[in-house]
DNA sequence: AAATTATATGAATATTTGTTCATATATCAA
DNA sequence: TTGATATATGAACAAATATTCATATAATTT
């Protein structure tokens, strides 16, 4: 079902929806969000996967986190991430199907 | 229907969803996709909606033709935007229902 | 307890980027 | 043509930010 959205919002939406699209606007959290959409991982699968040092993925990591992009879950030392809800993920798929077909 | 897709992308394709998102991550850019959700606005137009100058407008605009966010129609003097597809509309409002609701 | 492993954090640096100002181009009016 | 209006553009500056490096914390192993 598609709502009908006015065409004038506050500034302070704008500013939030502004906020949570930039953090979707780096590469390196596109790559750490993506190898999120299926499981659960741990820092160090995602600085492999994202190719960059667990210390930058652990300061992007708490972006998301603040966001409420991603949740953590704690298991011995390891912290395990995970997407924090559906919509997220729709809206990864929804950037990379615009990029790779639409 | 949903689309799966595999949990490892290129950087390249990663790179190029970051853009994308890249290209909404800003207030004053919200500001100017919102006011063309429903109608085509001519720069003047937009400026006022945003609050900010013609000019910062005219670059900002520029930045979405680029990435084909946007489309222009030259009419006299005027120019008019409007969303080039439908699918950043949907990526608009998607942006703002999560930011008001869900 | 000491050493090791996994993650987090703060400071510093380099790069990116939004806005402004000045100026340019194009179209219309007088 | 001259002047006014609408938009675009380039340079410059300030602000935001991704990464690195060094260090801190917490959990496990020896």
């Amino acid at each position: 079902m598609k709502l009908k959205i006015k065409d004038e919002i506050s500034e302070g939406t704008a500013s939030r929806v502004a906020e949570l699209f930039n953090a979707l606007s780096d590469t390196s959290r596109i790559l750490l969000l993506v190898a999120l959409l299926h499981h659960e991982r741990n820092v160090g699968s995602l600085a492999e996967m994202a190719r960059i040092s667990e210390s930058a993925v652990s300061h992007h990591l708490r972006n998301l986190r603040l966001l409420h992009l991603v949740r953590a879950r704690k298991q011995g030392r390891q912290v395990f991430y995970r997407l924090d809800d559906d919509h997220i993920s729709d809206l990864i798929r929804s950037g990379l199907d615009h990029v790779q077909h639409g």
